[in-house]
DNA sequence: CGCGACGGAATGAACATTCATTCCCTGCAC
DNA sequence: GTGCAGGGAATGAATGTTCATTCCGTCGCG
């Protein structure tokens, strides 16, 4: 498995085919690449305002200037790294999705008990949510709009997949509650979402002890 | 506790004074109120139709027009009706809080014991996102988004405060965990909403079973 | 000097809101 | 009972604004 088959092109490594790419492999080649090193640097920045805008005011509520300035670039030059508007907020959530995912496949214990693996995924997560809290809160509120394309949204798709196979074999074990395995993915994942919301709005400290706490609940909600 | 409190003066019974009411009582007088019956009719034709489309495409994504088009009404009638854009967002956040609210408060087992409240309060949530998914994904949606006035967020902090102490009663008696009532809070209500969410999507279908099993599932997150 | 990156004014489309006009109900005169 | 006048409700084209995107002159680097 390879997180790079996550990000377009600009980011990622070329490397072999990924099992995960839901959508045909030919992403449209994309219109303005600036060759120099520098451009780094500025779609860079431009991914950065983007997410913070679109955070505080969704998508259709930000203005392409808007994120102009707060990336410190001219209107324009937005349009020599992405083709549209569309395509930024998909490179912000491909490049964080993608983030995650890295995340908490680094060092999976694959055959570790499920306690165990529970414990690192959740502690991925919640490392993600505390270094990124923007990137998480992104992801949560662009889940499936429609302004995502479909590179965007076979990425989440594929996650969810890994999620049922892995609660599937878990459950094989006895280890987890026998029911359908998407009810058990929605109450775990609902429930950190929940966590991560009232912490954002600042009804909640994130300290390693909280999530602690939270994690065992979670796992007390889904073990056989 | 009176749930017409929660609902603008157009919907409301005239009755006494709300606790939870957390804004000033004078809301501003509103400017165009038709006189006839049939207003009700359109009225509420407008706040179906905007409901629909906000959760479809988002506060900023709906334009006004597609709103009067979907209600069958002219584009100038919406503002006989309401102020602007953002009144009709605020009504239908109100109109719907207080539905899910009323749900919850009828007929609560107050002397019951922990676990057939916790019942109760998940019965009645369920039903209502059973029976209006939208009007649901749409309090979702819009938690907390700026465009919402200070009396929508009153109502919002008002059911908070309520679960809050709840919770801290419960707790006392010792049948919950000993944790931060917030946490046990967005533990229960993550994974509510991820439930839903999921059914949203299509992934899960919220069968009665389905939503007794999930039930059980957050009970054991969170009793002693 | 020449080429491409860059900024920001220019452009045309789309939007929220307004307003002059039409529609339709009601009550009254005959 | 019929016709008509008054007035609030409804309308949708018009308005001024804002937006995504384009265009072009400038500038820095080779």
């Amino acid at each position: 498995m390879n997180i790079h088959s996550f990000v377009d092109g600009d980011d990622a490594i070329p490397t072999r085919p990924a099992i995960l790419q839901m959508t045909p492999p030919a992403s449209p080649p994309r219109r303005p690449v600036p060759t120099t090193e520098r451009g780094a640097d500025k779609r860079d920045a431009i991914l950065v305002a983007a997410l913070e805008l679109f955070v505080e005011r969704g998508f259709h509520g930000t203005a392409v200037p808007e994120i102009a300035e707060r990336a410190g670039v001219g209107a324009g030059t937005i349009y020599r790294y992405f083709a549209s508007k569309e395509a930024i907020v998909n490179a912000v959530y491909q490049r964080h999705k993608a983030g995650v995912f890295a995340r908490v496949m680094k060092d999976f214990p694959v055959d570790a008990p499920a306690r165990q693996q529970f414990h690192h995924m959740w502690q991925a997560f919640a490392d993600f949510a505390r270094a990124e809290p923007r990137a998480f809160a992104f992801l949560e509120l662009h889940h499936h709009a429609d302004y995502l394309d479909a590179q965007s949204c076979g990425i989440e798709d594929g996650t969810v997949k890994m999620g049922l196979s892995f609660i599937a074999a878990t459950q094989a074990r006895g280890e987890l509650k026998p029911l359908p395995p998407m009810l058990l993915i929605a109450i775990v994942v609902g429930a950190f979402n929940g966590l991560v919301r009232k912490a954002y709005e600042g009804h909640l400290e994130l300290t390693p002890e909280v999530i602690a706490q939270a994690e065992q609940c979670a796992w007390e909600a889904i073990r056989a």
